[in-house]
DNA sequence: GTTATTTATATCGTTCGCGATACAAAAGTA
DNA sequence: TACTTTTGTATCGCGAACGATATAAATAAC
């Protein structure tokens, strides 16, 4: 058996892992409001730059246009953001947050701190969450370099 | 605009991208042999202990009885795997490798050394991965303990 | 100005991932 | 033994993800 393919030397395993977990560590928060976690991140990229076109938000979160358009317009049918053609070009969407997407941040302003407290654990201090962040984003930066270039 | 809520502040959303960037680096290898990732995971864990039921897959890769099963199922489909009512417990339902099964190990040698190339970056170094790694498994086991109390 | 190419979005089909539920086998209890 | 509870697996439904494909609008090429 080649250590390689030990489970407990699999980087990506752990990533898959971990991901899963935090993100079930968010749905208690966000299906209290009717949410999933990637309506979620929808959100925080609107609440940052309202009135963006759906390829500008999936680039934002490294998804494809084919996942984010069904994803928005099931936001839209919960009265969350609104979607209209582009006035400059006419083939994008434009989707914006309505009053009820808007106000969603106040209700949800207790969830970064309530998943803070579930993933706290000695490994993730003020001090090695800066290295953490500068090693997954040097990984992704580098996926997707090399993901493009076999396209 | 809470500080929160910023994008790039997410560790959730870094892990999400880190771990869907790195399945899909894996994709091109896997597919030519008819795999999906996960279905690779199940194969990680039959070749370290062949003939073992869903419930013990499932855990060893946390996920729930009700992903492994017709992820299982699709894997005796193609002949990979068999499935066998269990003799101690007749609830148990024991997955167990075919030849198939074994032999892709061989054809799946260059996997993890592609995969890691495809990820290498200055932030992944045989000094900076153990910590990586620890850092991972702590926060899994602490997600672990915090999602298992809420229940 | 017409044709070819690219770009933005959408639709379709398949596989995950998981909550909810069902059901039979096993284990525990009266 | 009869009854209750737990456990192991499976089914159902829904929301991602994504490859493949389609379509219209914008851009480039001629």
């Amino acid at each position: 058996m080649k250590e390689e393919f030990r489970l407990d030397n699999q980087l990506c395993f752990r990533l898959y892992t971990a991901s899963r977990l935090l993100t079930q560590a968010y749905n208690p928060l966000l299906s209290a409001h009717g949410l999933t976690y990637p309506q979620y991140l929808v959100l925080l990229v609107l609440w940052e730059n309202d009135a963006q076109p759906v390829n500008d938000i999936a680039k934002r979160l490294c998804l494809e246009t084919n996942t984010v358009t069904p994803l928005v317009q099931r936001m839209e049918k919960q009265g969350i953001v609104t979607r209209a053609k582009g006035t400059n070009d006419a083939r994008q969407i434009i989707v914006s947050l309505t009053d009820k997407g808007q106000q969603l941040q106040t209700a949800l302003t207790d969830v970064p701190l309530a998943v803070g407290g579930a993933i706290a654990c000695k490994s993730l201090t003020p001090e090695t969450v800066p290295a953490l962040f500068q090693t997954l984003d040097d990984m992704i930066a580098q996926l997707k370099k090399n993901l493009k270039r076999d396209t």
